[in-house]
DNA sequence: GTTGACTTCCAAAACGTTTCGGAAAACTAT
DNA sequence: ATAGTTTTCCGAAACGTTTTGGAAGTCAAC
């Protein structure tokens, strides 16, 4: 409600100098800048950012879309890292906006609008596509952005992404030094950046040690298409005895598949994202996580240096994924040493 | 990148006629504004947000915060709710925004900034407390608002409830039906407005019936809430036989933690929320939700309402809570029917 | 007491839009 | 032809801030 003006003439001051007062310029002197600051706290006087980003040509904002797949939203760590980026953006005077993508509108649309109407100075984008066609329109328009995983985009961009190929490949053979021959895959959409690196990890695996990579099923990113995938793999002639689940909901609805098949509980699970609710299951799900408490963090680091101009080639991360063992990935053993004295080694 | 003034010299026509073109009003020829549309849409051109907003004084804008506790973000049903929300918002030209809170910054001073920033045009409140500081702050401001979840404030602001004290009331008195008699509560933080509420119903059956409401258990609204509060819960002389949760995370949680106590797998659950894993624990989880599938859109329209001017008395609902049975609720009655030849009526 | 340097302040322009109050042109009715 | 009405357009002001390019005032040095 208050603005500059009315401050100023309560101070008998003009608006210029209440303004570089404020900015923290040099040029007022101490004891005027100290009478403004003073008026500006009592008066609880904050500035019109519509009026500033006008003036400023700049939005101060970073703005995220969240995709909603019907009846699913993006998986909740999503937030926890989203929180983490927020956090770290405040500290250098930016916003961060998550928009939802309403049901009618299609992500690249949202961008659209956001990158045409001049709303915000960088873009973040989430759940990326191998070929994603947002990546391309922020390309085109020049505007900064930092993608959460890798594309196949053949002009570098900003990302950060976790190293699935390296998790899923070390967890299968994981899986093979436990003795399994029959290695199942439960994959997300393979136009899913996430999930295609995620498979090629678990089929270059089976690949250098000439085992079968015939046990895939695919599904959407949730319980149900979890559940949907796992039941498929389990109906095939032959079944696996330890199943790779891209992400820790799928796990979990494959541990329900599982459950409803007989002697499912024998069959061994590794999921990831390490979801709250994954040392909650039954078992305890078994999962793998991006490493570094600070991903949130990193991704605000790259995006303030993407605006600050820096090349995208420089701006590029990949982190290790760690492996965090609970119960579910040692199911068959466990029965497996009963049966034939097969020796855990861990 | 492309401004009115552009648009308007390329069409040899003045900066007015061009906005008012686009804007629709009815004194420009049906020519002209068909000429200017057909540029307008080759040019790609949008308007400048803050300019427009500046002009305008309106944000087109609603926000809520998001409360990121450390280690756990809210409720991922939320975020369903937000994005239809949002879907419905943008029918009227209004983007939702989700800003999450940073840990340095209280979700006070997050909304002081909004409104007194002049950023938005309503605020959309949830994880409402009982005496919530937010509530008072709005309506000091007079800023339109909704909140998700009553508040015990003195002066009446618009709101949308789902009845959680009938909807435990009804699940106690059922679980009373089936003959428990030491019936349980993992309740949430009192301070939160949906956790007294529900917990408010749980006493009032116990207390209507004559049975004791000893066996409270309080802890955060998360899986590991919920599992401490079990596990104190069934650590006492007299253990539960049935036990409400206050949502579904938290009974997740407790499910586990009976999982690792004798007898443990004989305890009836129910939870709230209807989360999609909830279908997919073992047993699935019986559990509540606020019936309608619209409840985003309903708060839209409140939103829009507020906004509009209507007096908060009028813009108040409370919905009904229906249960939706599955298996966690019956875990005792198979066995009892087993020990003691009672029937199951359903 | 004039020069130059420094400090402290300010008027005015600009950012891109919307909107108020007309003005010119084109009809209509007399 | 003239007055009145309608249609179609536009100039200029405003929204609240930042920033440019000085303008006064002060002080020290000669």
């Amino acid at each position: 409600m208050s603005n500059l003006k009315q401050l100023a003439q309560s101070l008998g001051l003009s608006i210029t100098t209440v303004s570089r007062a404020l900015d923290g310029y040099s040029d007022v002197s101490a004891k005027t800048k100290a009478r403004v600051l003073e008026a500006a706290a009592k008066t609880g006087y904050q500035p019109n950012v519509a009026a500033r980003r006008l003036r400023r040509q700049r939005a101060e904002l970073v703005a995220v879309t969240l995709p909603t797949a019907p009846g699913h939203i993006g998986p909740p760590h999503f937030l926890d890292i989203l929180s983490a980026c927020a956090e770290h953006l405040a500290l250098s005077g930016l916003n961060l906006v998550i928009a939802p993508v309403p049901r009618g509108q299609s992500e690249l649309e949202m961008c659209q609008r956001f990158v045409d109407g001049q709303r915000v100075d960088a873009m973040l984008l989430v759940r990326t596509k191998r070929n994603d066609e947002r990546v391309e329109l922020l390309q085109s328009r020049g505007i900064p952005f930092v993608t959460l995983g890798r594309t196949e985009s053949a002009k570098p961009h900003a990302f950060l992404d976790g190293d699935g190929f390296a998790g899923f490949r070390d967890a299968t053979l994981r899986f093979i030094a436990d003795g399994h021959i029959h290695i199942g895959h439960v994959a997300g959409p393979q136009a899913f950046s996430f999930a295609h690196h995620r498979r090629m990890g678990w089929e270059a695996a089976l690949g250098q040690t000439g085992l079968s990579s015939a046990l895939l099923a695919e599904g959407d990113p949730t319980e149900q298409g979890g559940y949907a995938a796992a039941k498929t793999l389990m109906s095939g002639s032959v079944k696996p005895t330890a199943i790779l689940c891209a992400t820790d909901e799928m796990a979990v609805g494959t541990l329900r598949a599982l459950r409803e098949i007989a002697s499912g509980n024998t069959v061994s699970i590794i999921g990831h994202d390490d979801l709250p609710m994954s040392a909650f299951t039954d078992p305890p799900l078994s999962t793998m996580r991006v490493t570094g408490d600070d991903i949130g963090v990193r991704i605000a680091s790259l995006l303030l240096r993407a605006i600050d101009g820096e090349a995208p080639e420089a701006l590029q991360e990949i982190h290790p994924v760690e492996f965090l063992p609970r119960a579910s990935h040692r199911r068959s053993q466990r029965l497996a040493a009963n049966d034939a004295g097969v020796q855990a080694d861990e």
